[in-house]
RNA sequence: GGGCCUGUAGCUCAGUCAGGUGGAGCGACGGACUUUUAAUCCGUUGGUCGCGGGUUCGAACCCCGUCAGGCCCGCCA
């Protein structure tokens, strides 16, 4: 069984309806890593959906969470001085909107994109409203059991000025501020500077601290269910703590799932930090949704990823099309059957089958259709040849009989990403198409010299198009010794200096006819 | 020091919760097709399940230990 219909399963057994959680904070680019999240959830809301229970997604943007230090892509001299204030209150580096919004935009774009739907829950405007006003009372009027649970669980003994509650000095920060007295509502404070002040906790002059917020937002959300990081995970760490500590604001813990990390490969963990990151927008710049869902949904969350922009981008696309055939030809119709009365072949079919379903961005409900019929590859090719989209459309309309007057929309998209990983740094350089700079004779045998020979000839009067182009080539490999096979495997040896190619009628046809003559020239 | 995750075919992963003859895809190899190929179809190959013990009639799976890689144990999220 998928991992995902596992945990719907396990939820169904809890009740027929869910709110799943998920939240990241927006304090820099949010990265392909930090999409797993995201897409672990809704894989799991739409698990449920499929076996008939109410799941909703609700994201928690951690807006007031305070910026820890200036990160790399921050201007050191605009930043300094926003260290320590909640994100939402600190301008963004476009200088239009706050810090938050700026990293949310196009995290949310991305989530759109990918067919995830969810409610939004602005931490800072939640504290703001008091939505956490019940939780901080609770946490305050419970401080001393609350730190001695922490301070068990975690194994490390908290301060005795511990308070449970950051409160934001008169400048909006919370680095440094220590909790000198509190009458409820008003929580008075000192800052490393001697500064003394009071704020209001019912209007939002603070937040909880996050080992007390995470367990309160259970809480006042009601969720069930929550991914975390494997940073979390550990004994003694916050989800620890934090089973420990949601009895105390009213709830049980939800049911909880780890992931792990997605690395960039080569380089190491995902981490805004360090500046090694693809972000959710820039992957969904240059491959389909269903790509970066695949990405997801093939892996068990327990298992790293180690993501490679690059070549590993073109297999995962090449598996995703071959499963997507797989799927259309035999899979869509597979019984789910249980895991008792199945073997385990079967379920490794059904999981096959449910791997490229949640890859889908389209809901449950709606139907599958055949998919587009042209591969990864192929396009890419096109791209690469026909710099023109309307000569690409042509091309495809000869090959695989698309209609040029209203191309199918997720055509023209893909089309247009293809482009711009054609265009990015993470396109592999061996499948760009290349001309070879000479041709080696040494490393052809004597028919094949002649092979390239006669056709160097037969070329040299032909208009330059790809029908003409193909009939030269046919020509000169029915007076060959060669079979068709290796006369080919001569030419893209030869011209492009590998073993395998792109169409080679379309793709001579896009160069220079003159550039070829003087490549095969070069044999003697 | 304490803990979590991962380790299964050359590669990417299922299978571990519910112990019962080790699976898939890719790759490689072979064949078919024979005037196109980053093609398709058919077939073959492939693994002391990290290592060592234990429990069991039977262990990839449960238990103990160990090695390797990653991560955590902060008034950070």
């Amino acid at each position: 069984m998928h991992w995902a219909d596992v945990i719907a399963e396990r939820l169904a057994k809890q009740g027929d309806s869910h709110v799943i959680a998920t939240g990241i904070t927006p304090s820099g680019p949010i990265h392909v890593g930090n999409m797993r999240e995201v897409l672990t959830a809704d894989l799991i809301v739409r698990s449920c959906e499929r076996i008939g229970i109410d799941a909703e997604l609700v994201y928690i943007a951690d807006t007031a969470d305070p910026l820890r230090k200036v990160y790399p892509f921050l201007k050191d001299d605009e930043y300094s001085q926003h260290v320590g204030k909640a994100l939402a209150t600190i301008p963004s580096p476009d200088g239009n909107g706050n810090y938050s919004n700026y990293f949310l935009t196009p995290f949310f774009e991305a989530l759109n994109d990918l067919g995830v739907e969810y409610r939004v829950v602005d931490s800072y405007q939640s504290y703001q409203e008091g939505k956490y006003t019940t939780a901080a009372k609770t946490a305050i009027d419970n401080r001393e059991k609350i730190r001695d649970i922490i301070s068990e669980i975690s194994q490390r003994p908290l301060n005795d000025d511990w308070f449970p509650y950051n409160p934001v000095d008169d400048e909006g920060k919370m680095h440094g501020v220590k909790v000198t007295h509190c009458e409820w509502p008003w929580i008075e404070w000192q800052t490393e500077n001697g500064h003394t002040g009071r704020t209001n906790i019912e209007k939002g002059g603070g937040k909880l601290p996050w080992r007390l917020d995470w367990p309160a937002r259970w809480d006042w959300l009601n969720i069930s269910f929550e991914a975390y990081g494997k940073d979390h995970s550990a004994a003694g760490g916050s989800w620890d703590t934090g089973q420990h500590l949601s009895p105390i604001f009213g709830s049980p813990p939800p049911m909880g799932m780890m992931y792990e990390w997605i690395y960039l490969k080569g380089k190491g963990a995902m981490a805004s930090s360090k500046g090694n990151t693809v972000s959710g927008k820039e992957l969904l710049d240059i491959v389909p949704p269903e790509i970066m869902r695949f990405l997801i949904t093939r892996v068990k969350p327990s298992k790293h990823i180690d993501f490679d922009p690059g070549e590993g981008l073109i297999s995962l696309a090449d598996e995703y099309e071959r499963l997507e055939q797989k799927y259309h030809t035999k899979l869509s119709t597979l019984e789910h059957k249980s895991v008792e009365e199945s073997s385990r072949k079967e379920q490794q079919l059904i999981d096959e089958a449910r791997k490229f379903e949640l890859a889908q961005g389209i809901r449950s409900g709606t139907s599958y259709d055949g998919g587009l019929g042209i591969s990864f590859s192929h396009l890419s090719t096109l791209c690469q040849i026909k710099s023109k989209n309307a000569d690409l459309l042509d091309s495809l309309a000869r090959t695989h009989g698309i209609d040029v007057t209203q191309p199918d929309s997720r055509l023209v998209d893909r089309v247009g990403r293809m482009r711009n990983w054609l265009n990015s740094e993470w396109f592999p350089e061996n499948a760009r198409i290349k001309l070879a700079n000479s041709i080696d004779s040494r490393q052809f045998e004597e028919n094949e010299i002649d092979f390239l020979n006669t056709f160097s000839d037969n070329i040299k009067e032909i208009r330059w198009i790809e029908d003409e182009i193909l009939t030269a080539i046919r020509g000169t490999i029915s007076t060959s010794e060669l079979a068709p096979r290796e006369a080919f495997t001569s030419l893209y040896r030869s011209l492009l200096d590998r073993e395998r190619g792109p169409k080679l009628g379309a793709l001579l046809a896009e160069l220079e006819k003159q550039d070829i003559l003087d490549l095969l020239d070069g044999i003697n």
